[in-house]
RNA sequence: GACCCUAUCGUCCAGCGGUUAGGACACCGCCCUUUCACGGCGGUGACACGGGUUCGAAUCCCGUUAGGGUCGCCA
């Protein structure tokens, strides 16, 4: 943290964090990250009529589960506080009489309103390039509102108050707000102070090109919790939305991207979520990532479903086969149900198609046979056999391999055959089998 | 309606005056394979349109069209 560069995201408390809110979030933090300066978190709760507590928890759940921690704001204070709108009244109103000191404000209605300069206004934003709006005409871009009759702040007025008081050298912001930056450039130079540099990044609309709202698939990051993607994953693939490495890579470490990371290669045209390649992308994650990681972002899902599943011990060896197969953490408890109980389901159409045909209850006494007799008990053992008592007995691999995937696992589908027997042990194996060819029988 | 932003495969990106217009997701084949995945190989698929500028435009300029945004006593 040795540069000057102060950015923040300002989220109004609305109940869960949106993912373009996310994704602004997200670009103002690596800005931050990248020049080595201060990310700070401003909750900009002046509408009274929400609930801002647990809406607000809401947007901490969501940045810290994202990885996005702020330098200065709620729980980490900084010098710049409070970092609560609904606590700087006492600002506001030195700066409400500032301005209308200085004559720039009149009342109507009951409320305050800033006259407008009537002025062209030059804006040279780092990711649309130089701008110039025509503020002249009152009739097209009226006075803004201030400050509500029952004393109320409007967010032009308290949001470019907060941004002069707390320093921010960049605002990144979504591109719904640059109309209205030219009125906060305004305020500022009637505020005697500096604009900040502006950057506003496009929007991320619906597959469809609609704007995108909280029922939208992907839209709430509470979302990506509850299902169980992996957070890098979704960070990555957010990066991707309005940025690129420009090298074509898609799956790059936060770290470098921290590095690669810049403003004005920040994209202008809106971006469409494509909840496919977000999905692509947490499978990759969830492939690769260290099963240690794996351990660690399954371990809630499983408690939460009251796996049985004894130790760590005894939990890791089954989820390092069942790692591969995973597309969402959510699933994790389903597909390792079967290792915890001896009581587990059948799936009945499978036991129609392997285990109700001809010979195959026989198949698996006399493998259960076999593996009573062999002394190792490892994957390949077990492959080995396998594969040696289909051999010796006619039999098709297959005739062999399906029956008995379903007798240990009660299922059609599952981790490597060879590798669920390891990990099951052999007592546990053979007794599955033979419990299989009784129940069936 | 006014103003602002934008415009390359269905989607996300690359391209920044001369390329067989590239990659990724998705989709379709084939291969691998004990299931399901993973993986490998191949394929379908785009420069919105019209004018310029230029020896030469996806690339630069203008217009049209389309999409998005703003125009609140919401943020």
């Amino acid at each position: 943290m040795n540069s000057n560069v102060r950015v923040r995201f300002a989220p109004s408390p609305t109940g869960y964090l949106h993912v373009g809110g996310a994704r602004t979030a997200l670009f103002n933090w690596l800005y931050a990250r990248h020049t080595g300066g201060t990310f700070i978190l401003r909750i900009e709760d002046t509408d009274k009529a929400r609930n801002t507590a647990e809406a607000t928890q809401a947007i901490y759940d969501g940045l810290k589960w994202l990885g996005l921690g702020w330098d200065e704001g709620p729980f980490k204070g900084g010098d710049c506080g409070p970092y609560f709108q609904s606590e700087r009244e006492e600002i506001y109103l030195r700066y409400f009489n500032q301005l209308k000191d200085a004559g720039h404000l009149y009342e109507h209605g009951g409320a305050w309103r800033f006259r407008s300069p009537r002025e062209m206004v030059a804006l040279d934003d780092l990711v649309c390039g130089h701008i110039e709006f025509d503020l002249t005409n009152p009739e097209t871009h009226p006075d803004i509102t201030i400050r509500r009759p029952d004393g109320g702040w409007i967010f032009h007025f308290v949001n470019v108050v907060d941004d002069i008081e707390m320093g921010m050298t960049h605002v990144i912001r979504g591109e719904d707000h640059l109309s209205n930056t030219p009125k906060h450039i305004e305020l500022y130079k009637a505020l005697g102070a500096k604009p900040p540099q502006f950057a506003h990044i496009p929007l991320i609309l619906n597959r469809d090109g609609s704007k995108m709202s909280k029922r939208d698939q992907g839209a709430a990051i509470g979302g990506y919790m509850e299902l169980g993607y992996a957070p890098e994953a979704v960070v990555n693939y957010l990066c991707l939305l309005g940025w690129s490495p420009k090298d074509n890579r898609e799956i790059i470490d936060i770290k470098e991207i921290i590095e690669l990371f810049d403003l004005p290669k920040i994209n202008h045209s809106n971006a469409a979520f494509d909840l496919d390649k977000c999905n692509w992308m947490n499978t990759q994650y969830l492939l690769h990532m260290s099963p240690e990681r794996f351990f660690e972002l399954s371990l809630p899902f499983i408690q939460k479903a009251g796996i049985p599943y004894g130790t760590e011990a005894a939990l890791k060896p089954v989820l390092a086969i069942i790692q591969e197969k995973t597309k969402l953490l959510s699933e994790v408890p389903d597909r390792i149900s079967f290792f915890f109980t001896e009581d587990y389901a059948f799936e009945e159409e499978a036991v129609e198609k392997a285990l109700k045909v001809p010979g195959a209850l026989e198949k698996l006494t006399i493998l259960a046979d076999r593996y009573e007799a062999s002394e190792a008990w490892t994957a390949e053992s077990v492959e080995a056999t396998l594969k040696a008592t289909a051999a010796e007995m006619g039999w098709k691999n297959k005739e062999l391999i399906h029956p008995t995937r379903i007798a240990v696992s009660g299922r059609s589908v599952g981790p490597s055959l060879y590798h669920m027997m390891e990990v099951l042990g052999k007592e546990r194996t053979v007794a599955r089998l033979r419990k299989t060819a009784e129940k069936f029988a």
